[in-house]
DNA sequence: CTGAAAGCGCTTACAG
DNA sequence: CTGAAAGCGCTTACAG
């Protein structure tokens, strides 16, 4: 088929371009008569617009850019992160945003990235994935154009930054608190990375419940993972000597890790070990844990980032804005019997300012 | 900083907006010192050009699109597919385009993807994943277009098509050879889906191995997976009645799954079960297993399909374009000690034509 | 080597 | 409710 222009679409449905364009974009000032036989001719053509020519008409590009950055190694190891970018996909797609993805790949890319997603005409608002360190000065570069930002995580520094991010304190407090009701008092715990905000809330919602409970908090029964499996197995074979009875792990790949190292070493769970973990993802580990855990709802997660972003580009651009997305405690087999509801943990409503 | 366009840079040089045109795009026929000149300019300003004025006027976007159909939901759990994306994305970003990302999520997705995708303007070409059946619809629209598309994965029904992909049956086929010259005879392989051209040539080569080594293929050694840990874990229960001495598994994750099945059942690697798998990511498993295995540069296969394409965008589309990316044996501590040198087994040479 | 001018294919006030 | 016209910010023959 010839490449058709909304000018011929005109001629065919003996219309203006005007016309064909208040059509396609949907707008309420076109009689309805009119309307359908436009409709008909652009069906019968299978016509759709130029976008580059919309973009510069409009000047609006209808597409969001995801950036991550060179921190976010966890990409090849975590499925956290196809489960993100598939909520941010599907936000798009409804939404009919194309998505272009940035991927720092080196430290040279993560330099030339600002330049190329802060150009003109190129992205209408930006997600940026929030990592450790060396991540905050592009998070605050890029927040700091016209352009709307919306940062998927926490970032070190927030004051003035557009974040959406889960209470990863109050989540894991929850989650070592149902351990401590059901009596365990020498509750060790594997804690992500801890040059970013997702390790050190969720270390800290452990210390809260440990304090709250009076129970003394022992550095023994704290090691650093990395939010991978095997990282988690080794770090359970340190944790042995100090003896735990329960286990917050910091991710549910971690926590699978464990259970592996703990059974090697004889243990029974959840007899001699309570295990929690955290994610909750879709696509689970397989095997035959039933892995109690805190559920982090990340498809909705990425599509809420999506539709806060978009607000912005609508309504205009904001600074401060904080979106927390719910989690939930998800019991089942590995802390043991229990007569505690789950619902009864649910952090409630998402909130948003 | 004021939105400036090219006329405000043209003004500040003392030039037209041609000349500024021409030092952007590095066209050879401005005198150095106007070059010169304008580049000051450029850079004290930091102008960039809008991108949707350069692409409507240039009728090339510069943007590359990724289509990831419905049946790659292995997305979830392989990490093949964040490293293709690694160095889909890095290829991107070292030739200055753009990478649009098109995931369908849903049945309903995958239908408006092609309409989506074939927009005028928006990509200048597709890369797009070779899944199983359901998938092979969308390939072949796509490849009617007059927008160059190369798939990654060999389709189904490859007629007509570009794609990119390494030899899986003779990869698959080495490492069976590998294990025979170790002096197995009974020896398993737990293979990929068989909905899909990898599974299906993996196994290929498994049975090209034993047919050439006059070894009778025995169904009771081949069990299907699907890729995961825990898969390969389950796969290795069912093997272990057939009692092989050797496995091929057609990834490094069921690899992983079937040796912690096989420790468990008591048997020592490599002494009671040589095994090799498929994959060696740069992002390993971790664990304390040193495996052999047949290594695919998947970071450099999304650098040649984009290489491969980018060619195409700008010398024209070509159809029936094949490209072959090398792979290698791996020799470690799975299989035993061996004399065998690893480059003995590699298939040489990147073809192409 | 350089500039004036037409054109890329849309959108959007403006006028009616 | 509809159309004529200007404009979005570039590129690219064409002429010199």
């Amino acid at each position: 088929m010839p490449e058709l222009t909304i000018e011929d679409i005109a001629i065919k449905a003996g219309v203006s371009r005007s016309t064909v364009s208040r059509v396609l974009n949907g707008r309420s000032n076109v009689r309805d008569e009119t309307r359908q036989c436009v409709l008909e001719v652009i069906n019968a053509t299978g016509y759709r617009p130029h976008a580059a020519a919309h973009n510069l008409a409009s000047q609006r590009s209808e597409t969001i850019g995801l950036v991550l950055p060179l921190s976010v190694s966890l990409f090849f190891s975590d499925p956290y992160f196809p489960h993100l970018i598939k909520g941010i996909a599907q936000a798009c797609n409804n939404n009919n945003y194309t998505l272009a993805l940035f991927l720092a790949g080196t430290p040279e890319d993560q330099t030339k990235l600002f330049s190329r997603v802060s150009q003109k005409g190129l992205v209408d608002g930006v997600i940026i994935q929030s990592g450790h360190h060396g991540d905050q000065s592009i998070i605050h570069e890029l927040s700091q154009t016209s352009i709307p930002v919306m940062v998927a995580g926490r970032p070190l520094q927030p004051d003035g930054i557009n974040y959406i991010d889960i209470d990863n304190v109050a989540a894991a407090q929850m989650a070592v608190e149902h351990l401590i009701k059901l009596g365990h008092k020498r509750i060790a715990t594997i804690t992500g990375p801890l040059d970013g905000t997702v390790g050190m809330d969720r270390l800290q919602g452990y210390c809260n419940a440990l304090n709250k409970a009076g129970i003394e908090i022992d550095a023994g029964l704290i090691v650093t993972g990395d939010f991978t499996e095997a990282g988690g197995h080794t770090a359970f074979q340190k944790l042995l000597p100090a003896r735990p009875e329960a286990l917050f792990a910091a991710s549910d790949n971690m926590a699978v890790g464990a259970i592996h190292a703990a059974r090697e070493a004889g243990l029974l769970i959840p007899e001699d070990l309570a295990v929690v973990g955290f994610d909750d993802l879709p696509i689970a580990n397989g095997f035959d844990i039933n892995l109690t855990t805190v559920r982090q709802p990340v498809v909705d997660f990425g599509i809420a980032a999506v539709t806060g972003l978009i607000d912005m580009i609508k309504h205009g651009l904001k600074r401060g804005v904080r979106i927390c997305v719910d989690t939930e405690l998800v019991i089942r087999d590995t802390c043991g019997a229990s007569m505690i509801k789950a619902n009864d943990y649910s952090i409630n409503g998402m909130r948003r300012n």
